[in-house]
DNA sequence: ATACAGTGATCAGACTTTCTTACCGGCCAT
DNA sequence: ATGGCCGGTAAGAAAGTCTGATCACTGTAT
C-alpha cells in the first residue's frame, strides 16, 4: 500500500540539492553518478511523480520542493536514532539500575561507582538497598539489572558471581568484658545476652549454631541494632562489612571457631540479557574485584 | 559510519512483539518466517547488540525494549510521511497559488472554484488579481502556479492554453445617443469623447486603431472608468467579460466592425511542472473550458 | 563555427541484499 | 516416544543496487 522510503535515496535528493548537481551529489556520497541518478528516479516511480525537473539542470519541481524539508526531516530523526543506539551498544551512555544490600551499598559502593563514572562519565546509575532477599526479588523481577548481594538460594534463572568473602565477628561495647580479644570462638559467648538480626541465620549450620537458640532479641532494623549494642544491653554477630565503623564506642572481635563467612558476589539474570550499560558495569565490577580480591 | 536503519526490519521487530512470535509475525507482514528471522538478524548485527534473547521464546533484551518504542517511533513518522506524499501525488490534499486577471477572477473564478472545491474538497486555492503583465510576472517568477489572463507577449518560459475569446465592445451610458445600437462600427464612435484604459490596446493592429488617437483619457483603475462612464462624460472600448454588469445604467454595445478579440487562457510555466495539486486545477480547468467553449 | 568541458540519462554486467523453499534441532504436551 | 509448535539454517531464485562505459544535450571558449 505505502511506499516504503528508504533513507539512502532521500540522502541522495538532499546532496543533489545542496551540492547542486548529480556529479557533485555522487562525489559527497562516495558513489558513482549513475547510483544517484538511478536512485533518484526508482524513488520517483516510487512516488508516481518527478522530484526534479527533466530538462537538463538539476532543479526540483514543486512537488520536489515540497518533499524536500520533509526528506530532511525523516532523515534527521532516523539519524539521532541511529547515533542514539549506537552510543547505546559502545556504552557511551545508557542507564543502570541496580541494587545491593545496606552494608555494599554503603562500604562498597561509594568508592566503585566513583571509579565507574570516571570511566563512563555518560553512564548513569540508580543504586537502591535491601536485604539479600529483596534484592534478590529485584534482580529475579527484572526491575533491576544486577544486584550486589550474598546468595542464600540457588535460583536457576538467576546468575551469581562471587567477589569477595566477609567474614562474621562478634559486635560489642568497648567496656564489654569480650572487647580487649583478638580473637573470639563460639563457647566464649555462651551466657552473653545476643541479639539476633537479618545476618544471624549465616551462623545455621556451622558449629556456632547453638548460640541462635540463646539469642534474647531479634532486630532487624540496624539502627535500633546499633542503638541497642551502643546502649550496653547485649552483643551480636556481624559481618565485617556490615559492621558500623562509625560507631566508637563499638568493638568488632573476628570470630575463628567457627569461622562463618558469607559470600559477597554480583547477581544478575541468568536467562535474559543485560543492556550495553549494564554490560559494562558487570565487567567494571569483575574487573575490579578481580585486581583486589 | 553511521548503520543505516531500514524500515522492513524495523517492522519485523514491531510485528513479532506484538504479534507474540517469529511466525505469527511473519504471517501478518504476509512473508515467510525465515525472512522475519533473518530481517531480525540482519538489523541485529547491524546494530552489534542482540534485541532478543537466544533462548526459544521470542522475549526481548533489555536493548530491544529500549529500542522498542523508538522504531515505533520512527516507523510512525516514515509512515506519516509516505502517506502524506501519496495524497498529494493523488491530489487528494495540496494547495494551489493562482492569479488571474480582474475581469475573469471575478466574472469566471467564482463559479470555477466553486466546482473544483466540490470535486477535490481538500485542496485549498489561493487566487489573487492583476492586470495581464502581472499575472504573467507571477506565472513567470513561480509565485504562482498557474495564470488565467491573456498573453501579450510570447514567451518560451510560458506555456499558454486558449480558453476563450471575449469580444470588445462599446460602453457607454443608457441615454447615449449610441445606447440603443444593436452593434457598431468602429466609424460610429468617431467625433466620441472616448476613454482609454487598460483593454484598450486591443485595438492596436485593427481597423479601429485611429480611434485612440482621440482618446481623451486614459484610465486603468476600473472604479475610476466606472465612475466617469456613469457621470455620462464619454465612453470607452471594453472586452464583454470585463464589462460591469451590475451598473443599471451602463450598456455594451457589441463592435462588429472590425470584431476585436481578446484570447483569455491558461498561463503555466513551460520549463518547470507543476505540483500535483496544480495539475488537478490545470486539468479541471482545460476541461471545463472544453466543455463550454 | 567548431571543439570542448560540463550536465544528466542509459545500459549491461557484477555484486549485494532479500526472499522463498525445504530441512534441522529443541521444547512441551499428550 | 511422538506430534505439534517454536525459531534457526542452507541453497537457490529474485530483486535491488552499484559501477564503468557511453550517449545526448548545453553552454562556452577558441
Amino acid at each position: 500500500m505505502l511506499p516504503e522510503l528508504k533513507i539512502q535515496p532521500l540522502r541522495c535528493v538532499l546532496a543533489i540539492v545542496d551540492a547542486g548537481g548529480f556529479h557533485a551529489a555522487a562525489r559527497q556520497l562516495h558513489r558513482t553518478q549513475p547510483a544517484v541518478s538511478m536512485a533518484v528516479r526508482e524513488l520517483e516511480q516510487r512516488l508516481g511523480e518527478p522530484l526534479f525537473e527533466k530538462g537538463g539542470k538539476s532543479v526540483l519541481t514543486p512537488f520536489g520542493a515540497y518533499c524536500l524539508p520533509r526528506f530532511r526531516e525523516l532523515i534527521t530523526q532516523h539519524d539521532r536514532l541511529s547515533r542514539e543506539l549506537v552510543a547505546q551498544v559502545q556504552q557511551q551512555v545508557g542507564h543502570v539500575d541496580m541494587a545491593a544490600v545496606p552494608s555494599v551499598a554503603s562500604r562498597v559502593m561509594p568508592r566503585l561507582l566513583n571509579d565507574f563514572i570516571q570511566r563512563h562519565p555518560a553512564l548513569r546509575v540508580s543504586l537502591q538497598d535491601g536485604n539479600a532477599d529483596f534484592v534478590r526479588q529485584l534482580v529475579a523481577g527484572g526491575e533491576v539489572e544486577l544486584g550486589l548481594t550474598s546468595l542464600w538460594q540457588k535460583d536457576d534463572d538467576l546468575d551469581f558471581t562471587p567477589l569477595m568473602r566477609d567474614a562474621v565477628g562478634v559486635v560489642c561495647r568497648d567496656d564489654h568484658p569480650l572487647a580487649g580479644q583478638e580473637a573470639l570462638g563460639w563457647e566464649a559467648l555462651q551466657g552473653q545476652v545476643l541479639i539476633r538480626n537479618g545476618t544471624s541465620r549465616l551462623l545455621e549450620g556451622s558449629d556456632a549454631e547453638p548460640l541462635l537458640a540463646e539469642s534474647a532479641f531479634d532486630i532487624s532494623n540496624m539502627i535500633s541494632l546499633t542503638a541497642m549494642l551502643v546502649s550496653g544491653i547485649g552483643i551480636t554477630t556481624l559481618p565485617r562489612l556490615a559492621f558500623p565503623e562509625e560507631y566508637e564506642r563499638l568493638r568488632f572481635i573476628p570470630l575463628v571457631d567457627p569461622r562463618v563467612e558469607r559470600e559477597l558476589g554480583l547477581l544478575r539474570p541468568g536467562r535474559r540479557s543485560l543492556s550495553p550499560a549494564a554490560q559494562a558495569m558487570e565487567a567494571f565490577i569483575i574487573e575490579a574485584f578481580g585486581e583486589t580480591g
